[in-house]
DNA sequence: GTCTCATTTCGACATTTGGCGAAACAACAA
DNA sequence: TTGTTGTTTCGCCAAATGTCGAAATGAGAC
C-alpha cells in the first residue's frame, strides 16, 4: 500500500506524468527538463526527487550532469505497470505531444548553453 | 490529460483507494462506508463525488439509501483500466483484506441500524 | 402537507503540496 | 587549493486538500 500510494500520489500531477511522458525512449538531464517546463530548477529537482521516490525514474550522474530516465525491466511490478498505463493512456496526448515537439528543439542544444541561460 | 489527471487525484489518497477496494464485486450504501472507515458521513460523501467524478464508481439511489458500486463494462477504457491496476496491486493486501473482514461483520447489520448509531 | 432521515453541500480549519529564491553540496577545472 | 557550475536542500509563501460539524436537500412515510 505504500509503495502504490507514492506512485499514485507522483502521478498526482501534471507536471510529473509530463515529465514521464517526455522520458519515453530517452533519458534527460535536469537542465533540459527544466528548460522544457520553464519551472525553477529547485522545482524540477523536487518532482524528479518524487518520482524517484516512487520508483518511477532511474537517476546516474555523468560529469556534471545528473540524468533521469524511466526505469527499464528491473522495476518494480508496480511500477512498471504504472509507467505502461501511464504511456499508453497519454502516450498520444496534445500534451506528451506538444513536450515531445519542443524537446527535439532542446536536444538539439548544448547543455552548457541550456544551464547557462538558466543561471540568469 | 484531463481525464487521467482526475483519475490519478482520486487515487493520491489512500482511503478512496480503500474505498475501490471495498467495492468489489458488490455495491455498498453510504452509511456502510462510513461504518467501515469511521470517518464523518460528510467526509465520506466527498471521498465518493471524487471517485464519482473521476469515472471510478457508479450510483444509484433505493429507497432512503445512495448505493455505490464500481463501473463494469460500460466504463471509460482509462478508469476500467485503472481500476484492474488498483485491484491487481492491492487486492491482497493487508488494508485491503483488514477491510474486507470488518466489512463482512458490516454487511450482516441492518442499513437503518447503522445509521441511527451514526446519527449520534 | 408535514415529518423523518440518509445524503450532500457549505464554511471553517489544519495539513499538505507546488512553487520560488537563497544557500549548501558535489564534482570538475584551473 | 580555489573557483565554477549543475543539482539539491532549506525556508518560506500561496493554493489545494482532508476533515469535521452545521445547515440544506430530497425522497419516503405518515
Amino acid at each position: 500500500m505504500r509503495e502504490f500510494m507514492a506512485i499514485t500520489k507522483a502521478l498526482s500531477d501534471p507536471n510529473r506524468v509530463r515529465m514521464l511522458l517526455a522520458l519515453r525512449g530517452r533519458e534527460l538531464c535536469v537542465c533540459q527538463i527544466t528548460e522544457l517546463f520553464g519551472l525553477a530548477p529547485s522545482t524540477v529537482s523536487k518532482h524528479l526527487s518524487v518520482l524517484h521516490n516512487a520508483g518511477l525514474v532511474r537517476s546516474r550522474k555523468n560529469e556534471r550532469w545528473v540524468y533521469y530516465r524511466l526505469p527499464g525491466q528491473g522495476a518494480p511490478v508496480m511500477a512498471r505497470e504504472a509507467l505502461n498505463w501511464v504511456c499508453k493512456s497519454l502516450g498520444g496526448s496534445e500534451e506528451a505531444t506538444a513536450d515531445q515537439k519542443r524537446l527535439k528543439q532542446i536536444l538539439k542544444m548544448d547543455l552548457s548553453e541550456i544551464c547557462r541561460r538558466q543561471c540568469q
